[in-house]
DNA sequence: TTTAGTACCTTGTATCGCAAGGTATATTTT
DNA sequence: AAAATATACCTTGCGATACAAGGTACTAAA
């Protein structure tokens, strides 16, 4: 049994929730979201991503613009729509009651999460 | 675009890391480990689950024993080996790493998180 | 004998992550 | 100017998983 792919199991549906997450924050194009996931300890590829960004334009959580670059090709600026930071909200209901059954089946115990 | 789906594709992956925690406790049947998971209010159902405690037996994460039943049919009680209690210390690797990575893209801090 | 309840299992579909490709534009080097 | 490099975008095919919707087998009650 591999681990690597448990994990990657694990990252189906969270990785739509982290990209709504980062680009809450901001626009970003492809290169950009992937270098934030990656600081995030999130790695991504780009044959993951271009595709999951499409599906999330043609489903109106997110809108792009064109923006010239100093050195290269254009980028792509991905940004939320309202929908988008409307399924944001949805996603963290489901996020927060994700970790609450995790936390209920590893030992029924209150768990505090503090800042640093 | 669709809450459930998405809540389902958050699940994956998970499923199989809710079933080692559960099962980490104590052996239980496939009825005992949806009501177990409901009551930690994670829904399951007998399609999902029974060809994924199949698989995790074939990769050697569980073992089972027929039991017999006072009322109704034998139970097939499934207990963690030692693989899967090897491998459920990867899983919570896993699970760190990705609960910190939704708190760093959350907030832009890391967090400690400490049982009471 | 039939019905209801419990428990186990299978098949087909949709979706997603990923490896391994490919295309297009701009800059630098030769 | 031509070739090489860098950056950015995109597609195809595969493997894995959750789920709906079926089915089988055993037991007890009506």
């Amino acid at each position: 049994m591999n681990t690597e792919n448990a994990k990657s199991q694990m990252r189906k549906g969270m990785l739509e929730y982290c990209i709504l997450l980062l680009l809450h924050k901001g626009p970003a194009y492809a290169s950009d979201i992937i270098q934030q996931l990656k600081e995030a300890q999130l790695i991504v590829v780009e044959g993951t991503l271009y595709p999951l960004l499409t599906r999330m334009k043609n489903d109106r959580l997110l809108k792009y613009e064109w923006q010239e670059s100093t050195q290269g090709p254009p980028r792509k600026y991905y940004a939320l729509t309202l929908d988008g930071e409307e399924f944001l909200r949805h996603l963290d209901s489901a996020w927060n009651e994700l970790t609450n059954t995790v936390n209920i089946l590893h030992n029924g115990s209150e768990v505090v999460i503090s800042k640093e």
